[in-house]
DNA sequence: ATGGCTACGATCCGTAGA
């Protein structure tokens, strides 16, 4: 099973490029974010002709999430029982044997705004929600845009990052409380090319200058580790006309 | 000098992303 997670930025301007993404890496799970859309203009017929199926849950402007698998969907959840939340940040998935869980995490702006506190306390409910997921899924995936780059070897610049948002003690402290219920990162399960990322700023020649983070991740269970062959970056749609800012990323499992 | 793009929905600028 090849299992993807891709931040759009907007599905209405990626559609294109999802499409030809999907037909190369033919993946049997896709985990998207941002998509920017509502639900009344989801593009099911052009993804139901591309071969796959598609549980969404979106809204205008900002947010929304979807995942779209080659196989049945069963036992789709969105949201987080326990944290009312007016933003579409969460579906969940049944796909085989496997728990997927889509998520894209708040960016939080700045260290210390409101922005920053309710990504803590949206972290905060991601971990109780994933714990309860755990307990009737061993094997589990938990895969989107995370907003936080765990460690200094996933910022391009260290010094320049330290201490602001996506790499702050805090939000870092949250991602470990992940990996503490038993999840491994997919991506350093391998040895990986030093200055590897997901994510890069739209300006000043981000990407061109590997100037990065990496902040899109693939969690997955112990059992599903145990089944993983690969976990990579896929550069190559970052590379083309009109980009998303960030890159998916893709797991794979026997 | 702390912004520089991009997408969106509102107008030709503000909000948000990361």
């Amino acid at each position: 099973m090849k299992l993807a997670a891709w931040n759009v930025n907007s599905l209405k301007v990626r559609l294109p490029q999802l499409l030809d993404w999907l037909a190369q890496a033919r993946p049997d799970v896709v985990c998207l974010q941002e998509l920017k859309l509502e639900d009344a203009k989801f593009p099911r017929a052009e993804i139901e002709a591309a071969g796959y199926r598609a549980a969404f849950y979106g809204q205008k402007t900002y947010n929304g999430v979807a995942i779209l698998a080659r196989s049945a969907l069963a036992d789709v959840t969105t949201g987080m029982p326990g944290f009312p939340d007016e933003l579409k940040r969460v579906i969940a998935a049944t796909v085989g044997s496997v728990r997927v869980v889509c998520v894209y995490c708040p960016n939080g702006q700045a260290v210390g705004s409101e922005k920053y506190a309710y990504k803590l306390r949206w972290f905060a409910a991601l971990k109780e929600f994933i714990a309860g997921q755990m307990q009737g899924h061993p094997e589990l995936a938990v895969a989107g845009d995370f907003n936080i780059a765990p460690e200094d070897r996933d910022v391009h610049d260290p010094k320049a990052w330290e201490g602001q948002i996506h790499v702050s003690e805090p939000e870092r402290a949250a991602h470990r409380a992940l990996i503490d219920l038993g999840l491994a990162d997919s991506f350093r399960l391998f040895e990986q090319p030093e200055k590897s990322f997901s994510w890069w700023d739209y300006r000043m020649m981000g990407f061109r200058r590997n100037a990065g983070l990496r902040i899109d991740h693939i969690l997955v269970s112990a059992a599903l580790a145990r089944r993983c062959t690969s976990s990579t970056i896929d550069k190559a749609p970052r590379k083309l006309e009109r980009p998303s800012d960030h890159a998916p990323v893709v797991a794979e499992f026997s």
